[in-house]
DNA sequence: TTGTACGCGTTATCAT
DNA sequence: ATGATAACGCGTACAA
């Protein structure tokens, strides 16, 4: 049967060549044929128009158009051409969750923007849809792609080995620095730590923290009794992702510092949801908390809900700081780390153009920064803290 | 001199064959001419692993690793097999907006995790930077894939005629129909309708509304003294956004059954910060407003930041009512229309399958409704409205 | 200004 | 289980 094509839709278009029996492909050969003119020719009338004469190069468009060819196969082009005009971009989970984080999005924004220019498309390779390694390796193995971008992979993962296995220009982004591959991220850790001393200097010793996940699913954890973002000594061994452990270990160092107690959970998914949940459940715990840290703004705004529907006002009864600085995180009025998301983009754009040039772009950390809005405030001084009656609700 | 090619910087990997003169990349051919075997047993090593000895196979694999050959070229592999392996997604505007709506990210996370049940990427194609044409038409002629998504292009757009002449199956979401094409959408006027009548029913009958674009930039407007997002005859004449004018046109009917004024100005970005200064100049210029209907949850937001800058507080004095029900507008608490966007997603994934299946996917409208949450209230009977003190901030 | 010839790297088919 | 051959659709020297 025919294949899955669509007829040209289109009002104005003629019809597509004469339907004889096996609706064959028309191709830069069949019009050359038509017109009795070379291949060349046709191929010149759409790449190198003047290398012809305006009057034949009419004809051909006009021709094709007849014909219903619609100009060289990108394809074939690009086989021949030996550049496949877009660049792959790998994250190390499912495309949805990638696109869960408005901070993904803004980092893919600026990357595109920036790869539009040399009109290079975005070719989207995501994790594993659940466990399925297979299918995405050999997503990477099969990918028509210039170069790859590697976007918040766990460390050693075996993505990030695929990827390098190509042989093709890389960047990597938001993770840890693998010798000889270019490399754009931010400082995370001293976000972190300027997060933990906002809190420290207001007075909070018991501060909740909402990590971002750790590494890749630990399926041995569904079945333990432990509450779900319990942070056992296994899971934390297995802290393979990069932003998770730089941004951890500098509040650790920051709470060490000054003698405050953490009290972390980790967060499987980076949504909304999922931290409302572990913020009702931890802060149901571990009432003594008066602050929460959070890994991103789209934990912070769970935590938020989660203090809204246990009656904690913020940031009278409690104090949330988020990372990232999302758009909507101003309109929340939450104090977060910012980081220059968008630009981070636009660098990493930069970089993957200046590997296709044959340049050695430089690795770059960009700078974090503390944003204080109306979520973050000093502890309150109570007589008994725990036995607040609003924190029953 | 050597193209960009990084180095395959796993310590782990042998070095990549002798460096002979010309750093001619190596090829399937070369393996086989090493082995002294056919070139089709080199792709049957890699493609049909049965049809071979397991040892052939793991001498094969092993030269290949030694020689620094990391698969068929998937460019190749393609242009033989007639198929790219991708589909082309087309947005009618610049990336870096696409990705600013959290509404658009579902989308596509949704259409993601469908597509890659089948081993499709996603390729990425957006509108013009500014109003750079043909830099997109090319981009939509050049792109290797096997089928294209058009995603809230405007009627009649260039890009969408240029997808629609590459004669490829295409899956059109939130557009107007067009004859032969698939399509899936919203109920986009019933939930317009019923945002409407939402703040009709409390009593509101000077109502600011903030659209989303009507069309592409006019470049007229800039000159004129008018403050922007002015909604000219001129500029609705070129309404040409499908799901604006659905969801305008459903805000006006209601409003015109129930006697009410609309207010309306067009946001010429779906962001929050363009919506909270059109809302700050709208409330400003018009104070007898007392509530704003939104098109989207980006705009809403900004008015809700609007509304705190100027003393406003929300529900009590203003009601503000989104369109999309982004996650993040449950925490703040924001009345809004809900859209299954990433089941919208997933349904568009589907149909793309099934056109490549040689199916006919069935037109899909899915249902919105409004969810009513603490952005919306009772009009306020006040002595006069418009001496209020408190809008004075 | 136009044509010729070849190669890009792979895979399907059919044979052995 | 393995091999030979012919496409796939095009771009580019180079020659005419």
């Amino acid at each position: 049967m025919a294949p899955a094509r669509l007829p040209p839709s289109s009002p104005s278009g003629p019809a597509p060549a004469r339907t004889a029996g096996v609706p064959k492909r028309v191709t830069l050969k069949d019009i050359a044929q038509a017109l009795k003119v070379s291949p060349a020719t046709i191929s010149n009338a759409y790449n190198r128009p003047d290398q012809l004469s305006p009057q034949l190069r009419a004809r051909i468009l006009e021709t094709a158009q007849a014909l219903g060819y619609s100009g060289p196969d990108p394809l074939a082009s690009s086989l021949r051409r030996g550049r496949a005009g877009a660049v792959g971009v790998v994250y190390d989970a499912t495309l949805s969750y990638a696109f869960a984080d408005p901070a993904a999005s803004l980092f893919l924004g600026g990357l595109a923007r920036t790869l539009e220019e040399q009109n290079l498309g975005l070719l989207l390779i995501s994790g594993p849809p659940d466990l399925d390694r297979p299918a995405s390796l050999s997503r990477i193995q099969g990918a028509s792609v210039d170069a790859f971008l590697v976007y918040s992979a766990a460390d050693g993962s075996e993505l990030l080995q695929a990827v390098l296995g190509r042989g093709l220009p890389v960047v990597m982004v938001d993770q840890a620095p693998v010798a000889g591959v270019a490399h754009i991220g931010i400082d995370d850790a001293g976000g972190a730590a300027e997060a933990a001393r906002h809190l420290l200097d207001l007075g909070h010793r018991q501060i909740g923290v909402l990590c971002l996940e750790f590494g890749p699913p630990d399926r041995t954890l569904a079945s333990s009794g432990q509450p779900r973002g319990t942070v056992t000594p296994e899971r934390e061994a297995g802290l393979t992702y990069h932003t998770t452990g730089e941004r951890l270990r500098a509040y650790r160092a920051a709470a060490q510092a000054a003698g405050a107690t953490l009290h972390v959970v980790e967060a499987q998914d980076n949504t909304l949801q999922e931290a409302e949940a572990l913020a009702l459940e931890l802060l149901g715990r571990q009432p003594q908390i008066t602050a929460v840290l959070c890994m991103s703004d789209v934990l912070a705004q769970g935590a938020l809900s989660a203090a809204r529907k246990l009656g904690l006002k913020v940031p009278a009864h409690l104090s949330v700081v988020g990372y990232d600085d999302v758009p909507s995180s101003a309109a929340l009025g939450l104090s977060s780390v910012h980081q220059p998301t968008a630009q981070k983009g636009e660098l990493a754009g930069r970089a993957v153009l200046e590997l296709l040039a044959g340049e050695t772009p430089r690795a770059r950390i960009l700078p974090t920064r503390l944003i204080v809005r109306n979520s973050s405030a000093a502890v309150r001084r109570e007589p008994e803290p725990g036995t607040d009656p609003d924190r029953s609700g």
